[in-house]
RNA sequence: GGCGUGGUAGCCAAACGGUCAGGCAGCGGUCUGCAAAAUCGCAUAAAUCGGUUCAACUCCGAUCCACGCCUCCA
C-alpha cells in the first residue's frame, strides 16, 4: 500500500500526482558529485533534498533503488590530479572517501548503488555506437565524437529552450569548434596531450567519454530505459540534463524519464555558493568550527526545495536552540511519571500530528508545513507534561511520532544509544551542589553551578528536589 | 540579448481570495532561593503603483529590486 505523493515535475512545471512503473517501487537517479575536490554544502542543499526525497518516498510506502553516480573521469579531476602528479584513481579515491563520510556526517541515507563513471566505459562506449548507427553521432575532424542535436527536434524541452535564440549571443567563435554545430556536445573526446595517461580505447580511436554519456548509460544501465525519476541541481538542467534526454531518447527510442525534479540553489551573501567562485564552506569547515552535522541538515532542510536558501550563520545558531529543545523534550517524556489521565490525548496529539507531517511531506517535500506539525505536537505535549498528565504510554505514543518523523528528518535521533557521558567529577559535583540546595546554602550551591559550566554541563532543577544534568 | 524564479514582521519560513501559520530572537507574567527548562500573554508583516472583487499577502497588469540558467558547476 503506497500512499498518494504530489511533486513538481520540471518537464511541464506542473504538480503531478506520482504514479511509478511498477506499483510500489521507484527508481530514482541523481546527478553525484565530481569528485576533484571537497563537496561543499551547496552540494549538500542538493543532496539532503534527495535524500529527503527517497525517505518520503519510502515514508509513503515505496520501495525506493537510488541510483548516484560518481563522476571520477572529466576535465577536472584530469586537470587537478595532474597537477598534484598523482594517478587519476587514487586523487579521485581520496574525494571519494571524503564524500562517503560527509554523507554520514549529515545523516543521509546511502543510495543502493554509487557506480563511478570510470567502471562503466563499456556501457557508454555502446550507448555511443548504438546513436552512430541511428545517425545522430558523428565524428569530426578532432577526432571526438558529437552529438547532432539539429536531429532531435525535442532538443530544449526540459529547459525551455529556444536553440534559435539562444545561441546568437553568447557563443561567438563558432570557427574554433570542429563539430558541425556550435551547441553539439561531445559524447566521446579524443585523447590529448593534457589527458595523460587518462585513456580508453573505443572504435573512434583514444579518448574518454563525454560528461553528459556518463549519466545516461549508467542510469539505463541500473533503472533501466525509462525510470521514475531524475534528481538534480537546477544548475544541471542546462545542458547536461538536457543532453542526457537527446542521447537516451534517440538511442532507445522510448521516454527516458518520467519525473524531473530539481533543486534551487544555496546562496551565501546573496551569491550563489560555488567552487568557481570560491565563495564556499565545506562540511568540514563548519564541523571545525563547531557545527554539527545534525545542526546543518537541519537548516538544509528547513526550505522549500524549489526555493533558493541563503545561509547564514545565524540560522545554524537558529537550529542548534530548535535541536536542543527537542532533545531536552525527549528527556523529559522518557521520565514521565504522572497520573496518565492525559495518556489519550497525547496519543490523539501525536496522531494528528503525524497526520498533518505527512500531508505537508506529501505534498511537493513541504518541510515547513511538516514542521509546524512537530512544533505543534510538542507545544501541546509540553502542557501535558507541565501538569503532570502524562504516564509512560502516553509518552511513548508521543515518541513514536517523533521517530515517524525522523523517518524523513533523520535529525531528531529520539533513541541515540548513549546520552553524553556524565564524567564522575561532574556528577559529583552535581551530587555536592544538591546537598548545598538543601542545606539552603545557596552561595555554596550557585558557586557549584559555575563549576559544572565550566565542565561544560547544566544543572536544572526539577521541582520536588531532583536535578537534571545536561552537556552543553 | 533569450529563458526563468523570487521579494511576507529583527532573522528564518509556509498556507490561503474572507477566520491562527510555524520557528529563532525580543518584551511582560507564572513557576524557581536565584537560575534553567516549561508555560501563559504581547508586539512587529506582506517591494511599489494600479486593476478585478462585497472582500487580496493570496488573482491580473505595470514598475522597481534581487537572484539563477543560457559556459564546468548541486
Amino acid at each position: 500500500m503506497t500512499e498518494a505523493v504530489h511533486f513538481f515535475n520540471t518537464m511541464d512545471r506542473q504538480l503531478r500526482e506520482f504514479h511509478p512503473i511498477i506499483p510500489g517501487k521507484v527508481g530514482i537517479y541523481t546527478c553525484g558529485p565530481t569528485v576533484y575536490n571537497f563537496a561543499h554544502i551547496g552540494n549538500f542543499r542538493a543532496y539532503i533534498f534527495e535524500d529527503i526525497l527517497c525517505r518520503t518516498l519510502r515514508l509513503a510506502g515505496y520501495e525506493v533503488q537510488q541510483v548516484m553516480n560518481l563522476t571520477d573521469v572529466d576535465d577536472k579531476t584530469i586537470r587537478d590530479s595532474r597537477a598534484e602528479n598523482l594517478p587519476l584513481k587514487e586523487f579521485t579515491a581520496r574525494y571519494i572517501k571524503a564524500f562517503f563520510e560527509d554523507l554520514k556526517e549529515l545523516a543521509i541515507t546511502p543510495a543502493a548503488v554509487y557506480p563511478p563513471a570510470t567502471a562503466h566505459i563499456p556501457e557508454m562506449i555502446a550507448l555511443i555506437e548504438a546513436l552512430f548507427e541511428k545517425g545522430y553521432a558523428y565524428q569530426a575532424e578532432d577526432r571526438s565524437v558529437y552529438f547532432a542535436i539539429d536531429k532531435f527536434p525535442d532538443y530544449g524541452k526540459l529547459a525551455n529552450i529556444d536553440r534559435e535564440n539562444q545561441l546568437s549571443g553568447v557563443r561567438i567563435k563558432n570557427d574554433e569548434y570542429a563539430k558541425d554545430s556550435v551547441a553539439d556536445f561531445a559524447l566521446w573526446k579524443a585523447w590529448d596531450e593534457k589527458d595523460g595517461d587518462v585513456v580508453w580505447d573505443s572504435p573512434w580511436g583514444p579518448g574518454r567519454p563525454g560528461w553528459h554519456i556518463e549519466c545516461s548509460a549508467m542510469a539505463m544501465k541500473y533503472l533501466g530505459r525509462t525510470f521514475d525519476i531524475h534528481t538534480g541541481g537546477i544548475d544541471n538542467m542546462f545542458p547536461h540534463h538536457e543532453d542526457e534526454i537527446a542521447q537516451s531518447e534517440c538511442a532507445n527510442g522510448v521516454k527516458y524519464v518520467n519525473y524531473w525534479l530539481h533543486c534551487a540553489h544555496l546562496m551565501v551573501n546573496g551569491e550563489k555558493m560555488s567552487k568557481s567562485l570560491g565563495n564556499f564552506f565545506t562540511l568540514r569547515d563548519l564541523v571545525k568550527q563547531g557545527r554539527s552535522g545534525r545542526e546543518i541538515r537541519y537548516v538544509l532542510l528547513g526550505t522549500h526545495y524549489r526555493k533558493k536558501l541563503n545561509f547564514t550563520f545565524e540560522a545554524l545558531d537558529q537550529a542548534r536552540e530548535a535541536l536542543k529543545k527537542f532533545d531536552d523534550f525527549f528527556l523529559r517524556l522518557k521520565s514521565a511519571s504522572g497520573d496518565g489521565s492525559g495518556d489519550d490525548a497525547a496519543a490523539g496529539l501525536a496522531a494528528a500530528a503525524v497526520k498533518q507531517f505527512q500531508t505537508g511531506m506529501f505534498n511537493d517535500l513541504n518541510t515547513a508545513e511538516a514542521g509546524a506539525a512537530i512544533f505543534g505536537l510538542l507545544h501541546e505535549v509540553n502542557k501535558l507534561l507541565e501538569s503532570s498528565a502524562l504516564s509512560a504510554p502516553g509518552a511513548e505514543a508521543v515518541l513514536a511520532a517523533f521517530r515517524t518523523f525522523d523517518i524523513v528528518w533523520g535529525c531528531f535521533h529520539v533513541d541515540r544509544a548513549a546520552e553524553a557521558e556524565i564524567p564522575a567529577a561532574a556528577a559529583a559535583l552535581a551530587e555536592a551542589r544538591a546537598a548545598a540546595r538543601k542545606a539552603k546554602n545557596f552561595a555554596e550551591s550557585d558557586r557549584l553551578r559555575d563549576e559544572l559550566k565550566q565542565l561544560g554541563f547544566v544543572v536544572e532543577d526539577i521541582s520536588g528536589g531532583g536535578y537534571r544534568l545536561k552537556a552543553l
